[in-house]
DNA sequence: ACCGTAGGAGAACGTTCGTTCTCACGTCAA
DNA sequence: TTGACGTGAGAACGAACGTTCTCCTACGGT
């Protein structure tokens, strides 16, 4: 197995655990368990847990960024590329192995400890805002909507994540539905 | 030092360090400290750190929905008390030790390895949207709002602890505004 | 005064975990 | 063939931490 091959199934599987169970829970031999990968490559490969999980975080934020890009290229009509993002969202909190936005998650768990970790989310949730804010820009719209419809899409996520339900994507739907056509 | 005595300092602390830096890197040692409280009263008081925890998340809830509930009274017109929800907000989030919602932040700590906080932040916030539930009914407005507005009030916690202003409180407040006025 | 109990300070215990080390094995270059 | 090197399996190390134990002091009832 070469570097680059062992980097992915180190990524995969701190993934899978980080994300499932949180970050603390999990320690670096269940990593290597896990991805296959033994602890010496882990270690030549992220020097610390630490920078494994600012990887971690980092190739998710690309990932989950392209993933809601895709989703609203569906569409052409400024307003529903919009409301795509919401759509996008309900998506995402179907998928089995839903358990929130992984940024807030990491927020809560190590934001009060580790500044790498807490300026991550922050350029996370402020990329997310700012792609909001260029579709409700495309649309036409005030840049005030924009803000309105990231803390829509936010307590969303956060409310999805603790009930372990979908609705919350529908019911947040909706009001930026509302908030679009006052507008 | 009564037990009494000894159980709100005991408490006291363990907010304060738990909330301020997230529960798994505070130990029971600093909490000892931090409350003037030995290990072998906190251990009678608390019988392991779980239990604290539990203790902290539920004195918490209370005082947390007893605020809330004060702010909003101090007005009759029940739009307005709708609207003062969002107030509060923002007056807690410009509380100095402000770090997020403790409840949020626990789950994304705890949530996915211990079921009881689990259950605890579910009932926190199934508590909160009740609570709005009937303040928009009270405003005669259409039970649908209220899960609106609970979206609102999510995402202008998690921002606010993200990004460490108030400013999410007002957004929030205008959206809601919107939403009220629409429906 | 005397004893039983409670409490405080802090050592001690056992576990977990991040990280490093040991050792044996396989590979490839000369 | 030999020897340097990279790797894997897992032991080992050191720190942190939850929890319990030891020992000493102080007090309340008789």
């Amino acid at each position: 197995m070469d570097s680059a091959a062992a980097r992915e199934r180190a990524l995969d599987a701190a993934e899978e655990l980080f994300y499932g169970r949180g970050v603390q829970s999990v320690g670096m031999d269940e990593v290597r368990g896990t991805s296959g990968v033994s602890l010496k490559r882990l270690y030549q490969l992220f020097p610390s847990k630490d920078l494994l999980v600012e990887a971690y975080l980092e190739r998710r934020d690309t990932r989950w960024r392209e993933r809601l890009a895709a989703h609203v290229d569906r569409y052409e009509d400024p307003e529903r590329r919009v409301l795509a993002v919401f759509d996008r969202l309900e998506e995402w909190f179907a998928e089995p192995d839903f358990r929130g936005c992984a940024w807030i998650n990491a927020h809560g768990e190590l934001g009060a400890t580790s500044p790498r970790v807490a300026a991550q989310v922050r350029a996370h949730k402020r990329a997310f805002r700012a792609y909001l804010a260029r579709l409700v820009a495309a649309a036409g719209l005030p840049d005030a909507v924009a803000g309105q419809l990231y803390l829509l899409a936010e307590g969303a996520m956060v409310t999805a994540g603790i009930t372990r339900t979908t609705e919350p994507a529908a019911r947040a739907r909706e009001a930026a539905g509302v908030l679009l056509r006052a507008a």
